[in-house]
RNA sequence: AGGCGUGUAGCUCAGUGGGAGAGCACUACCCUGACACGGUAGUGGUCAAGAGUUCAAAUCUCUUCACGCCUACCA
């Protein structure tokens, strides 16, 4: 008899084993894709990481299913890739940078551009992407001799190709518009850059005096500072509160004279009903000043600090400036009143500063056409938003799009291709860099400002594949299949992406979107640095193993919107590797007999399929004629189950069959023949072992790559790699019923005689001779070849089969089943009186159960409407219930009459 | 203000028209030859509230309440 525990470490050495298998995938170039293979093409662009980047439960959630989609694909013999590579990300990017010459006491603008430039290449190299290696713990199965980063010579020529087809279609255009301008980072942002906090503010009411006898106004505002740029107060048109005709009032401190003008923007009930027009420093205002031909006043400069035109106030910060503004005009008693108000306040995405709006000479991109192209696709279902509930996010997104600030005011990032000549005053978008002017021959200065990162990343899916050349790369694998990510960036990247696909390409860069839930805290907390709730999932690897930890973010990834980690699930999950492990700790000793029998010696794809792929050994007797029809099941419903990316019911489906089936049943089911002397008998369950063993650790690689690699290789006649083997696609044609409901047989026997032994405490050690009684002929053929089983898993001394027509023995409890019944003699001291009202209990419930079943068998409507099956199924239930309560009846009486003999 | 989402066992959640489920936690018992990271049997719920549709509602519709997120030009 074979000693696992001698052969077969007692847990998953994973710490150990991890890095050793990774190493053997990279190894024989498991990961890579090639364009000329067969197969289908199923292609992932991972979603690029900052370089600057650690990996947090946000990449291990969006990586992990990537890589259970890929895996999957790439088993089902799809000619899979999954592209990965990592984004430059400006702002972030440059500030970390920034810092890092900050300790050193140098500043960007010492350096110069070009200095600068180098040291930031210079921290890419040495520090940057080691989000790569991370990415690698967690099993990612990328092409890594694909990976792009977004400022690849490459990708920063279709960069350049892009802004130049677009400038040249009018889809991107210069002009002064007022934008975010964050007075921290020093550049502008674009809007969804622009997060809304709610603050607790001030409304204050200011007294403009009229102009030559006009009557004075007043004004509210939270932004007092902004005054010196105001050109305008406008009323609503039909606000009787203000006098008709044409007036001017003058501007606080300055006295400049400004007029009044009506809008229906204006809000009547808001305030005092007048409203200060700032166009420089505020959108709407912008937009109002357009509409009246009015003069922008410029009196907040890129720092933040008020300029000239605030007279006293120049050089002060916004802030300050309010404050002595405020005091100031209170003193003079224009201050009418000081409110409270709670109010969204813009602040930058980035370092949360607030954000001063800012009339600025800035680029943009014409969104309109663009987003309607992109709604399109998804309207006729080019592409699929998964859940389908997106729908409408996207779609009112997108038909409400405002123009895409694309400019930044940064170093680091794709410097815009436009050249100005000081001379002829022409601007120049130009795909080579040009050495004089083009008209007039003199001397070009280029644009300084880089693109918005999302400019680059919005061309990824095809950027990445080669475009603009025409390889075979593009030709084959665009459009990708599927773009798994994270809702929260559905705007800034996956909207892009469509509108630059479909414009660039002609085609949508993807066919299914899968949106994910957000990784929270175990209580829901968004986690972040401040609250001190971060969960470090390299740090969860070291723990618990990834397969755990995939397998805890993969059972958690259904369509809520918040998934919610925390150390303890994936405790949960480890232990369920745990059981993984053991299982094949007791099989594989058991599979020696079958040594020899596998594939073609050597690695590779081909042979490795050999094993996974070789007829079926023949499965004669029950427990394997049940397992294999069970595994059918499980195995269909896996793979329905990926296709439709419901990956939490896959996690919990493999999990149910693993623990509930497989270890609990057929395992004990094998030992039997295994440990038997029947060496024909011990061959082929063996083989029917072998067979399930393999196909579930094959079904199960996808989430649990590792764990399942190294016990597939302990498997005699596994050659090559798992990862490289054929998906189960559920090897018998059809499923046994018969099988199932024999082994139900068994499991109910098992059941009602633990059952009997604990409502009636019997001591553990205490043997009974359980007695089975049912008119099924089977039923006794099956107890008899399983009865040593049996008893050894109910504690029993004997099990025998009831004559036809045997009356239950007075001493006997009785449980009833579907299929007849089995007796428990008991015996001892019992508990009687809990019994008896255990038993009370039990037949009110029955009866209340079994009254709703014939109320419903009595109801016309329920007979007439009700689909057959449905009526039949009530039927069977009535008819076990009122087995069910005969049988607790009996029970009652016996244990009664027990209670009398003894008083 | 609008949109989206959530509300089911102590906790985390699955279930989307026909008998209320899982994991964890809890109680009692058990180291039975792969696993005590295990096993067996249990306790526990007016499925947020109300109304409607239906023979039948946790499930569909409407209303209300609570919480969350996103978008937005009431300064």
């Amino acid at each position: 008899m074979p000693d696992p525990a001698e052969s077969i470490t007692k847990n998953f050495r994973f710490d150990e084993a991890e890095a050793r298998i990774y190493g053997g995938w990279e190894r024989a170039g498991l990961f890579r894709a090639d364009p000329e293979a067969p197969g289908e093409p199923f292609v992932i662009v991972i979603p690029p990481p900052n370089v600057t980047g650690n990996l947090h439960m946000g990449h291990a959630l969006d990586n992990t299913l990537q890589d259970m989609l890929t895996r999957y694909h790439r088993m089902k013999g799809d000619n899979t890739l999954w592209m990965p590579g990592t984004d430059h990300a400006g702002i972030a990017t440059q500030a970390v940078v920034e810092r890092q010459l900050a300790k050193e006491g140098i500043s960007r603008v010492e350096l110069g551009r070009e200095g600068f430039l180098e040291r930031v290449w210079r921290w890419k190299e040495e520090y940057g992407g080691r989000i790569i290696g991370q990415l690698k713990r967690l099993g990612a199965s990328c092409d890594w001799s694909r990976e792009r980063f977004t400022m690849d010579p490459g990708l920063s020529r279709a960069v350049r190709e892009t802004f130049c087809t677009l400038y040249e279609e009018g889809l991107l255009y210069r002009g002064d518009y007022v934008t975010n301008w964050c007075p921290s980072c020093l550049t502008a942002i674009s809007d969804i850059e622009v997060e809304h906090e709610d603050r607790d503010d001030s409304l204050y009411h200011i007294v403009y005096e009229g102009v030559g006898g006009a009557p004075s106004l007043t004004v509210a505002t939270t932004r007092p500072e902004t005054l010196f740029g105001d050109t305008a107060v406008a009323v609503h048109p039909e606000d009787g509160r203000f006098p008709a005709g044409e007036f001017k009032v003058r501007v606080p401190f300055t006295g400049r004279e400004i007029p009044v003008i009506r809008d229906p923007y204006v809000e009547r009930e808001f305030g005092t009903g007048a409203l200060k027009v700032t166009p420089a420093h505020d959108a709407n205002d912008f937009r109002l000043g357009q509409r009246h031909g009015l003069p922008t006043v410029v009196c907040i400069d890129r720092r933040g600090a008020l300029t000239a035109e605030a007279g006293p106030y120049a050089g002060l910060d916004r802030f300050e400036a309010r404050k002595r503004i405020l005091a100031d005009l209170e003193s003079r008693g224009q201050l009418a009143k000081t409110e409270p108000l709670r109010h969204a306040v813009g602040v930058c995405y980035r370092c949360r500063t607030v954000i001063e709006p800012l009339l600025s000479l800035q680029w943009f991109v014409r969104t309109a056409p663009l987003a309607e192209a992109a709604s399109a696709s998804v309207r006729d279902g080019r592409t699929a938003l998964v859940p389908r509930s997106w729908e409408r996010t996207f779609f009112d997104w997108m038909d409400n799009i405002r123009d895409w600030c694309v400019s930044r005011q940064l170093w680091w990032g794709h410097q815009i291709p436009a050249w100005y000549c000081p001379g002829c005053g022409r601007t120049h978008v130009l795909r080579e860099d040009p050495s004089a002017c083009p008209d007039c021959g003199g001397r070009l200065e280029r644009d300084p400002d880089v693109l918005d990162t999302w400019f680059s990343s919005g061309l990824w899916p095809f950027s990445t594949l080669g475009w603009p050349e025409r390889t075979p790369e593009l030709a084959r694998y665009y459009p990708t299949t599927v773009l798994v990510t994270g809702f929260d960036i559905i705007f800034f990247w996956v909207a892009r992406m469509m509108m630059m696909g479909l414009k660039l390409m002609g085609d949508v860069p993807f066919r299914t979107v899968v949106l994910h839930p957000l990784v929270r805290d175990a209580s829901g907390q968004k986690m972040s640095k401040s609250k001190g709730n971060v969960i470090d999932p390299l740090t969860v690897i070291d723990r618990f193993g990834a397969d755990a930890f995939r397998f805890a973010l993969a059972s958690q990834a259904g369509t809520a919107r918040d998934l919610k980690i925390s150390e303890d699930r994936v405790a949960g999950c480890s232990r369920f590797v745990n059981k993984l492990w053991n299982a094949a700790r007791f099989a594989l000793p058991h599979l020696a007999c079958l040594a020899g029998g596998g594939g073609p010696p050597g690695g590779g794809r081909d042979c490795a399929r050999a094993l996974l792929a070789a007829p079926p050994p023949p499965a004669r007797r029950l427990p394997d004629r049940w397992i294999r029809s069970r595994l059918l099941a499980v195995t269909r419903e896996a793979r329905e189950a990926l296709e439709a990316f419901a990956f939490d019911r896959y996690a919990d489906l493999l999990y149910h069959f693993i623990w509930d089936e497989l270890c609990d049943w057929y395992l004990e089911l094998a030992k039997p023949p295994l440990y038997g002397d029947d060496p024909e008998a011990r061959r082929e369950a063996a083989a029917n072992l072998r067979l399930v063993f393999c196909e579930t650790l094959a079904l199960l690689h996808p989430v649990m790559p590792f764990v399942t690699e190294e016990l597939y290789a302990k498997i005699p006649g596994a050659s090559g790699f798992l990862m490289a083997s054929a998906f189960p696609e559920g090897r018998d044609a059809e499923g046994d019923p018969a099988a199932e409901r024999s082994i139900g047989v068994l499991m109910d026997i098992t059941r009602a005689v633990r059952t009997s032994r604990a409502d009636f405490h019997v001591p553990p050690g205490a043997k009974v001779r359980p007695k089975v009684s049912s008119d099924r002929p089977e039923v006794a053929g099956l107890v008899a070849e399983y009865s040593p089983l049996l008893l050894k898993l109910m504690g029993a001394e004997t099990l025998s089969t009831a004559l036809p027509g045997e009356a239950k023995p007075r001493d006997a409890a009785e449980q009833i089943l579907d299929w007849g019944a089995v007796w428990i003699p008991v015996a001892g001291e019992i508990d009687l009186a809990a019994e008896q009202a255990r038993l009370a209990k039990e037949l009110v419930e029955l009866d209340r159960d079994i009254a709703q079943a014939e109320a419903k068998l009595r109801n016309p409507g329920y007979l007439a409407k009700a689909p057959e099956e449905v009526v039949e199924e009530t039927r069977e239930r009535l008819a076990s219930l009122r087995a069910r309560r005969e049988g607790a009846e009996r029970s009652l009486r016996l244990v009664a009459g027990l209670a009398e003999g003894r008083g």
